[in-house]
DNA sequence: TCAAAAGTGTTGTCCGTACACCCATGA
DNA sequence: TCATGGGTGTACGGACAACACTTTTGA
């Protein structure tokens, strides 16, 4: 089954998270050829020998939506050798979030290789090529874990926000409820949230306060998160 | 500086941690030859095609200390295109934690390219090729890291040990002091450990209880720990 | 005036921390 | 008998969890 070739080849692999439609969402796309035609598959590519491998990471997501300066976390490296049939292709794993909202794809879906390009919910993904299931296990359960140690959740939503949206981000990645008072209470002592005056208009009944991610604090509480 | 060639290649390289008298300490190999002549290095070795990571790290340590089954955790992959001079290398960092006690060290130090073999404490470390110093700095925040997760101090100890070695483990790794009995306390609720009806003998004035690692309830623990 | 989401405090529990003395043995 | 490390319990404080009502607006 494995055949052995001259050389391993190395891949990024970004699993990009967003929040929509209340769900969190992983970009997807399905292959149109063998191997693994019709399975979904992680957007990868090769690194480039000049750029290492954040940049790598960075330019891929560049290439397929135009985003610049995303907030990236590496994951791990996945390395079995009958991961790729025919060849030795070892991943760096990603992954990315992204706000949803304006987000304009640029796959190339007249490409050859690619059918279509869509989001999956986390929950409910279809079948998947290579060992990419795995691939985003471990970057489901990374990115829970740095939401406890890292506000993270920023990176998924509009510059400015409500509590209740902030609140609702943390519920879809945690996949569990949290108190309302509790919630606010843990923001606000955290000093990493900047009150504005300014509120939501036309949007629920009772405007509600927005919010911006104080970034001047951010990396002091980094580490004192906890 | 940095020279193009045609191909990646890809290292694993392991920090090795141990402790010896007192003190945390890492296992580095000194250079005889260019780059980075005379100065200390973290074992490390190609993957070869057919192995996974993992397991590349294994053999890299069966090869060096003769141990098998060692533990060890990937912790990053480092691939800035200078971080070695005229070529592409990607390394893939792991840690290793082993039992200084009958370690017989295989190292070939009438290789030309080893000077020499050592331990150094990791508060005082030579120079240091390579982008190797980062990547010491990498794995002793994840070891500390993984020691408030997983009694991943029990590696570094002999089979059987007194709560008090156990508690120097913690110390040495933590670089701080610990409170004997909220240690001990802590200790004894997360059932991980099992009380042996036997003593130390002619070690200290009284005699202490030996414990063993209780293997069977660690997986369940290792989620729950915190 | 009502429906819907925004906003707000108090109490109990658990966990981590601080802290000091007696015990068993070898010399 | 004394020096040395082994072994033990209690009290406080902070963080998290549980819990319900009032406010503001749009329709």
């Amino acid at each position: 089954m494995y055949q052995e070739t001259k050389t391993h080849e190395i891949t990024v692999d970004v699993v990009i998270f967003t929040i929509k439609k209340g769900s969190l969402q992983v970009l997807l796309v399905q292959r149109a050829k063998e191997p693994f035609i019709n399975k979904w598959a992680i957007p990868g590519g090769f690194v480039r020998l000049s750029e290492n491998l954040d940049e790598a990471a960075q330019r891929l997501l560049f290439e397929k939506s135009n985003l610049k300066d995303v907030y990236l976390e590496q994951i791990y490296t996945f390395g079995n050798p009958l991961r790729y049939p025919n060849s030795r292709v070892i991943t760096v794993a990603y992954f990315a979030l992204i706000r949803s909202e304006n987000l304009v794809l640029k796959f190339d879906e007249t490409a050859e290789n690619i059918k279509q390009v869509s989001w999956h919910s986390v929950y409910d993904l279809p079948k998947l090529a290579f060992d990419h299931e795995l691939i985003i296990q471990y970057a489901y359960n990374r990115l829970r874990g740095s939401l406890e140690y890292s506000p993270v959740a920023f990176q998924l939503l509009p510059k400015k926000f409500t509590l209740t949206e902030l609140q609702k981000a943390y519920e879809i990645i945690l996949h569990t409820t949290l108190d309302k008072r509790n919630f606010r209470k843990k923001m606000v002592s955290l000093n990493i949230l900047k009150e504005l005056d300014e509120y939501t208009k036309n949007r629920s009944k009772r405007p509600a306060r927005l919010y911006m991610f104080n970034e001047e604090t951010l990396n002091d509480k980094k580490s004192a998160f906890h």
